[in-house]
DNA sequence: TATAGGTATGGGGTATAGTCCACGGTCAAG
DNA sequence: CTTGACCGTGGACTATACCCCATACCTATA
């Protein structure tokens, strides 16, 4: 797979897909073809690590913390003890953005039921949310 | 309250608070003293407008989106019709990020689960979450 | 009234995450 | 063998969210 069925395959942008590679988010391999400066190739894997960037960033983690994660976990890919322990570490990670998000959620839930009730003193306070 | 006592109460570094007010995510009152320079006065209620920014970010949201957000929020503020339907379609953002998260949290505990079993094809394939 | 310390403003610099463009090389169809 | 579509590289540029500094002014305390 060339850059361009790439970028389809993906939905991300040329410029994108290549800035990842200087980033070293993405590691295709190089072709035969294009002389000096050889072709990159894209595996269906490499799709799959793409999909995985976007998620990561929707979570909320930068493209260096996705880079560390993701070295960190092919790291420990030759054991399955240390890559259940990577896999654990960001699974607590996440269970703490749910846990902010959750208070979030009974906050303005929390809201609408005082307004809705018109019970002012029961109005829940943003100050109890140390975040 | 002063900025340095606001920057405290807040934990916030001062030239963020700074920041925020030409952002105008912030807006203190001017005292008298000060001069041509007068300066910057803040309640409590800009203490807890604070803690509802860094909540909102946590979660996601650029500084431009929060100001839009709590824009809209005191728009409607006299009608609590208005006010609430601004709630629920934050409410309704915030589930959609949930819903994320709960994906890529079943993502890895699944693979962890397939690791310890030991069974390669009941893999989780990342390919399911289409972000 | 001298002075230490707090304040406002403006401008410059940083890191992140792209986005755009011009260049020159390459490939494949006709 | 020409032509159009594609490829890689390098550099410039943007927006976001700060961070830091110099300057100048103001206040409270001794």
């Amino acid at each position: 797979m060339l850059i361009s069925e790439f970028a389809r395959a993906t939905d991300l942008p040329i410029d994108t897909i290549r800035f990842y590679i200087t980033k070293g988010l993405l590691k295709p391999e190089r072709s035969a073809k294009g002389g000096s400066n050889p072709y990159q190739v894209f595996k269906q894997e490499d799709v799959t690590a793409a999909r995985m960037i976007r998620l990561q960033q929707t979570l909320g983690y930068s493209l260096g913390e996705i880079l560390a994660l993701n070295e960190e976990y092919r790291a420990g890919e030759h054991s399955s003890e240390r890559t259940v322990e990577v896999l654990q570490v960001q699974i607590a990670r996440l269970e703490e953005k749910k846990a902010a998000l959750d208070a979030a959620l009974s906050f303005l839930r929390g809201k609408v039921d005082w307004i809705r009730a018109g019970k002012p003193d029961d109005a829940p306070r943003i100050q109890d949310y140390h975040c």
